[in-house]
DNA sequence: CCTGTTTTGTGCAAATATTCACAATCCCTT
DNA sequence: AAGGGATTGTGAATATTTGCACAAAACAGG
């Protein structure tokens, strides 16, 4: 019997965290890691880090350290990132356009294997990679010929929940949305929405507080 | 003597979260609305809606709820993002560019007043409203002649920190980080970092847990 | 002006998350 | 092979966050 404790989300958005510092130093050439230098390099308490790792398993040698390149493969393990993904994306428009061509999801496993728009002014455009992009109509059949895993959405605010729709008709199960609108979703599938003015909010409340305080 | 309380990250995350669906409410044309309504619209707890909301002080009326236009003025106060914010980017390539562009950053008081770009391909480029792409030799001294408050680094990962560097010591005291890398910052400075792999590998690790769990 | 209904604001208890602190373990040196 | 130094894994202590539950307040209708 396998024990059922429930990891946390903040463990989870952690260990994603902890990921990129071992990149650049399994780069650097350094073999092993320990626990405060990863904290530090990532600004949290040393004890968090072993603490976060051990809900997955003892990957550590006491005394000793983590080796950098067998915890990398073990977080990648842990996040399911140890594959690749396969991605459709919707609305082909600057953001579109600058989200397919952003090398970083390849490099992390994440491969757009097809591109949709409604526009006729978008469709049939040859994206890098050899993608060529499909009118909307297209995208149920294309998604299940294509076994597309995660649905990137794109497109205008008031095309978004259509688009959304779509993708979970044609049985994906998850969906990135960057249209800054709240989806409307089935239980059985997850969304993640991706909004940058959260982020300037959050900057613009903290610069302000300091303004006060001073 | 004014109480001096600590108000928790999360509760300002989850503030700037309200805002979203109550703009929508107001154009519908409701007056009030209940902690219940708009927690429900956030998903999440209706006391926790009001505590958060109870940490600035007290909008609502007892047995009515929360006039909708007042508490969104209210939130906005308390984000700072009842103001124009005055915002300069570096780097114009993809993300850059679909930055720039994007309508939501205007709609909600981020202004994008200089643009800089190390590239001669870049250099010189006229944007929509008006912007001309200057050279990053120029940032310092337009940083401050523009009076800008907030830098965005849309650059390559290998000249973000030296893009960062410049922002810093021009009097920038908040950075938006695109570049997918760490940067070093002095500690009167904010920094924010947005990565959309992170998103993605969250996403990769539920549909994965789903999968195993079945 | 009283009564019933509604919904806020908040004290308090329960649930979660973080950090401390230390035994357990390993490596290195002699 | 023994001792000293390092660092993990984790139980226990703290700290924080959430959510319940209810008094306080507003309003509507008679």
């Amino acid at each position: 019997m396998v024990k059922e404790i429930k990891i946390p989300d903040v463990t989870i958005e952690r260990v994603a965290l902890y990921l990129r510092p071992l990149e650049d130093f399994v780069k650097s050439g350094e073999y092993v890691i320990s626990s405060d230098k990863l904290a530090e390099l990532c600004n949290v308490n040393p004890a968090q880090v072993r603490k976060d790792l051990s809900f997955f398993g003892e990957f550590g040698v006491r005394g000793v350290g983590y080796q950098v390149g067998e915890l990398l493969k073990e977080i990648k393990k842990i996040l399911a990132s140890d594959r690749e993904w396969r991605l459709g994306i919707a609305g082909l428009d600057d953001i579109g356009m600058a989200l397919v061509q952003h090398k970083n999801f390849l490099r992390r496993g994440y491969r757009f294997v097809a591109a949709f728009d409604s526009s006729p002014r978008n469709i049939g455009r040859h994206l890098p990679m050899g993608l060529v992009v499909k009118p909307l109509s297209k995208l149920k059949e294309s998604a299940i010929n294509l076994s597309l895993e995660i649905g990137v959405i794109a497109t205008a605010p008031s095309e978004a929940q259509k688009t959304a729709d779509l993708f979970f008709e044609s049985g994906i199960l998850a969906v990135l949305n960057f249209s800054a609108t709240h989806l409307r979703k089935p239980d059985c599938c997850l969304v993640q929405n991706v909004d940058f003015t959260f982020n300037l909010d959050h900057l613009a409340y903290r610069l302000n507080k300091k303004n006060r305080v001073k």
